[in-house]
DNA sequence: CGGCATCCAGGATGATACTG
DNA sequence: CAGTATCATCCTGGATGCCG
């Protein structure tokens, strides 16, 4: 979504919204497929063929590149097996959970005004 | 970063969060200069010439794209008065102030990552 | 005053092929 | 299986100048 990785570090004294916090928070769901892993990944633990399965039109380099970006972020746990085949988990972390309640809220939110 | 503004119609049947309307959401969230434009009309009605002082970074042009597409997405009423010189006013729509109880619970959110 | 038109740079994403 | 490398494309946003 054209939200750049640029921090927006600009003090403005906001006081009904810290758009500092906000834009750090906005920033890292802005990716073009994070909500949709995020939200699959509240549900369950996958792994990284089981992920490209389910999202079919997202390259596996998107795919690899949006996980990684979301492991940064610390929404995200990597686990690596030690076998072979090599087997990779992703599963959310406590923050992404915490998170969850509110993005079904703003979910809702634009739900309601989608109808309109 | 980088959501775009191609619609992720996919129907992905998830239960916790309809990423559809996610998606949708944060789309008109993710401008470059967005969340500061609602957070500061959120306190007061704007003129133009006033957010372009308030905000000397961003560009005319962008500072009017920005607005326009906060309209267009039902977030932005924009007033143009038939006056010489012309005045032009820019509020909240209802709707975005509903947004914003929730864009406070993701700013407390991210104020509270940062802070790890 | 409140924009829009044009041109341009850089980042984000896509397509395809290849590897440990 | 789980990626990476490389090249191509698209889009956002910035710089500058002009207009009703």
């Amino acid at each position: 979504m054209g939200v750049r990785k640029k921090a927006s570090t600009y003090s403005l004294n906001e006081q009904f919204i810290t758009e500092c916090d906000l834009t750090y928070a906005v920033n890292m769901l802005a990716g073009r497929w994070k909500l949709q892993l995020l939200a699959r990944l509240s549900k369950k633990t996958y792994r990284f063929h089981e992920l490209s399965e389910a999202y079919p039109h997202i390259t596996e380099r998107m795919l690899s590149m949006q996980l990684k970006a979301l492991e940064q972020d610390g929404l995200v746990i990597r686990t690596v097996y030690a076998e072979v085949p090599p087997r990779v988990e992703y599963t959310l972390t406590e923050r992404a959970v915490e998170l969850m309640p509110i993005l079904d809220r703003l979910s809702a939110w634009g739900k309601k005004q989608r109808g309109k």
